[in-house]
DNA sequence: AGGTTAATTAACCAAAAGGTTAATTAATGA
DNA sequence: TCATTAATTAACCTTTTGGTTAATTAACCT
């Protein structure tokens, strides 16, 4: 089921702001590990860190691998790399880009009109 | 007052997380805007946007400038470039980069050890 | 079958988030 | 001075978040 942009986009980055989903992430980015690996350097219950990782999942951050008995969680990094376009979007990353393309366009096509820059839903 | 990284970095993604803040974020990336400008587009009260715009001036995303009677925001970019910066961490984009200068290094003094990787706080 | 282990779900709780309306502050202009 | 305007703060409400302990599910082992 995919859900729509927004929605996708504000479960990223709200399980980004918890530290403990961070620090979740930074193991599972260097190896895949299961529940109980996971929940070992923090001193907070299994649920907590159970509850954590169904955040993670359903921001399609991490993918879960059930394998018998454990469950092995690796990092999803497309989900990662989403959030940091739509950060750049913010920074004027590709808009500056679109500009420079105006800018070519312009030496090719004289009189071009340059690219929209329309805010997306 | 220099708050601390990971309390920072918590913050930012919290404020992110919010779609009504993002919209904010995407009117002032194009121009600076006031407390009132903000408001209009949106069918929440004014109090309501007073209360985002204080998360992302706290989050560092926008720059207050009081002008008499008026507010003007501006965002802050530096703010989503470490954002930007906290998730490269996280897809191994910086790793990648210090694993080729291990391997570099290796090829300039031989038996040399590779740059730790440990986990910060 | 029965016991152990890995992990989740249930039930609960306190604090934080996001909204509201009403009240307040502070600058502006007649 | 007084009314208006821009914006915030106060007080309140409901939902969500992040944690707890106890109970449950499901796989594995003897």
């Amino acid at each position: 089921m995919v859900k729509s942009g927004e929605l996708r986009v504000s479960r990223v980055f709200k399980a980004l702001s918890d530290p403990t989903r961070r620090d979740i992430l930074k193991v599972v980015a260097r190896k895949e590990a299961s529940a109980g690996e996971l929940a070992a350097p923090f001193d907070i219950s299994a649920p907590a860190i159970s509850k954590h990782l169904k955040v993670l999942e359903s921001a399609d951050l991490v993918t879960r691998i059930r394998e018998g008995k454990t469950h092995r969680f690796q990092l999803n990094v497309e989900s990662l790399k989403n959030a940091e376009k739509t950060i750049q979007r913010l920074t004027g990353f590709w808009n500056r880009r679109l500009v420079n393309l105006d800018k070519y366009l312009e030496t090719k096509n004289p009189g071009s009109k340059p690219g929209k820059l329309t805010k997306g839903k």
